[in-house]
DNA sequence: GTCTATACAGTGATAGAC
DNA sequence: GTCTATCACTGTATAGAC
């Protein structure tokens, strides 16, 4: 037992996605946020770099990490549809079926704010670079890996919508299945 | 001898560009990119509603709304590629030769600065989504529409590069043509 | 090694005057 | 339209407490 009370990043993190759902992000401060987690505005600021990242402190490279490994473990006769499909289920065994209420919230929120809608972008984006270099090492080159990583990206983000979205009782790994291969029959179409 | 003093948004605008080149983004505060323009900081933010909007105010929707144009306007027989083609082309006609080493200078600084590429990837997301309601307007469902605006933003992100860059004395607009034409070819082959 | 306290520069908004 | 002036807030830095 600690002298503190145990995660004080986890409190700030729940306080934080309560307050920016009453009365939104821009009316929240960074000090507010510090005082409903019980803790000083100067502790806020040592877990997260700015305001913004109290929402996306997730880990970020890990997931990066976790879709490189399974690209570089695939087997050789891996198509490159297969090495996409399993690297998005790789990334999102985090996304466990119980907290997709909450990651609603979180999007909700995000989508009402420019400022948030930004670091969403940039997060997404660095994603998709780590799979361009996944794809590089295993000897895909460019344009071919640029456009498969667009097209991972797209497939995650249209999935973890409908997977938010509820209207599907599905898991996100389903989703994003089912959504790549559909954007597979698109492609195909194309040629 | 200048009659009319030069508009004080461009001024503003090549301040800003020096100062960041000078002494970086983050070194430079808005008050200085005013003083430099010879006007006050509070003109500055009525001109721009933040700082980095000083290196992102061209005329964005007035691209958006040109490739929208173009695309309902194309011919029936036209190919998605066709379409994608000539709405980049459209898009980048504002992009002129003679200003590539200004959009160089640009570029660098907003590739050394985490806010900056943040605000960039909003701009060319916007434009993306701009793209994906012209193709549905078009008669072009989803997934089908978000894939081809996904490989027009590729394209154009990669043309621009290449312009920028410099190594190839090239137009955007015949660059564009060929990134395109090598997607178009990458696409196949994945079907 | 985690929290608190305080002081500070800079952003961006706003009100009032010319 | 522009200026001055002022304001709340972000984010940094530092020094110290448990």
């Amino acid at each position: 037992m600690s002298r503190w009370p145990a995660d004080t990043a986890e409190r700030l993190h729940d306080a934080a996605l309560e307050l920016f759902l009453e009365r939104g992000y821009e009316n929240t401060s960074a000090a507010e946020i510090a005082e409903r987690a019980g803790v000083a505005k100067s502790t806020f600021f040592r877990h997260f770099t700015d305001k913004r990242e109290v929402l996306f402190a997730a880990g970020q490279d890990l997931l990066a990490d976790r879709s490189a490994k399974v690209i570089a473990g695939a087997p050789a006769e891996a198509t490159t549809f297969d090495l996409l499909d399993a690297a998005l289920r790789a990334m999102t065994t985090a996304f466990d079926q119980e907290r997709r209420a909450w990651y609603g919230r979180r999007q909700l929120v995000i989508t009402q704010n420019h400022e948030l809608r930004e670091r969403d972008l940039l997060k997404r984006e660095a994603l998709t670079a780590a799979l361009v270099t996944a794809l590089h090492q295993r000897g895909l080159a460019s344009p071919a890996a640029d456009l498969a990583a667009e097209i991972a990206h797209l497939a995650l983000r249209t999935a973890y919508a409908r997977w938010i979205d509820g209207s599907v009782d599905k898991r996100l790994d389903e989703l994003i299945s089912e959504t790549l291969a559909d954007l597979r029959a698109a492609t195909a179409e194309f040629g």
